[in-house]
DNA sequence: AATATATATCGACTTTTCCCGATATGCCAA
DNA sequence: TTGGCATATCGGGAAAAGTCGATATATATT
């Protein structure tokens, strides 16, 4: 992954809120009845009203943290439920305390 | 400043490089006679010959560095010397491990 | 004061990003 | 197998970023 890409997607107020969120599920989501928030994360839907914007535009902002490994997404049933990517963050980290 | 704003300022290849070149000076620049690496950092001709657009860009991108706290700017007569910023740079990394 | 050099700012044009509504796809239930 | 949700993808219009050349400003030299 490029690193651009990585700066690229966190340089939107929306999408670094939903990783901000995604980082506390429990204090920003409602129950989910059918997923724990620890194994696959927050569903798009939930996502989406939080965010309040379309849900057009919430999918695709999911995909740009996803492919900037910034977050990861689990598909169960009709849902694609989305988590925060531990290891593509410390990777961050990494990139900046030794390359910046 | 806001977070955004910083990861905006990242979000470029040009940029990118600027800020790896400024880590290391003495292996990215020639020698220069009156000023030290160290102390004041690299003007912004021998940053625009490296990076090879033209000087109003280079001008404009240090300084989106600069409002982003990334690097810091020395003016010594007609140059003006940018070097890094480092706290700026660990703020950026708390901001990561705390935030995201 | 006039000139030269380094950097900053301005105006314009092109490319990219933001964000939407509409539509397609995948999955489940009746 | 048809209908109903959840999500993804597509096409587009508006706003922002990328980049340039021209010009302005600041400083130094003569």
């Amino acid at each position: 992954m490029d690193q651009v890409e990585i700066f690229k997607a966190l340089s939107n107020k929306t999408r670094l809120q939903i990783l901000t969120w995604l980082k506390e599920p429990a204090e920003n989501f409602p129950e989910q009845p059918n997923a724990d928030f620890e194994n696959v994360g927050v569903c798009v839907g939930q996502i989406q009203i939080k965010a309040g914007l379309s849900q057009s535009t919430i999918s695709e902002y999911l995909s740009i943290l996803q492919r900037a490994d910034l977050v990861c997404a689990t598909r169960v049933g009709q849902w694609t439920y989305y988590k925060r990517n531990k290891e593509g963050l410390e990777k961050l980290t990494q990139i900046i305390n030794s390359e910046l």
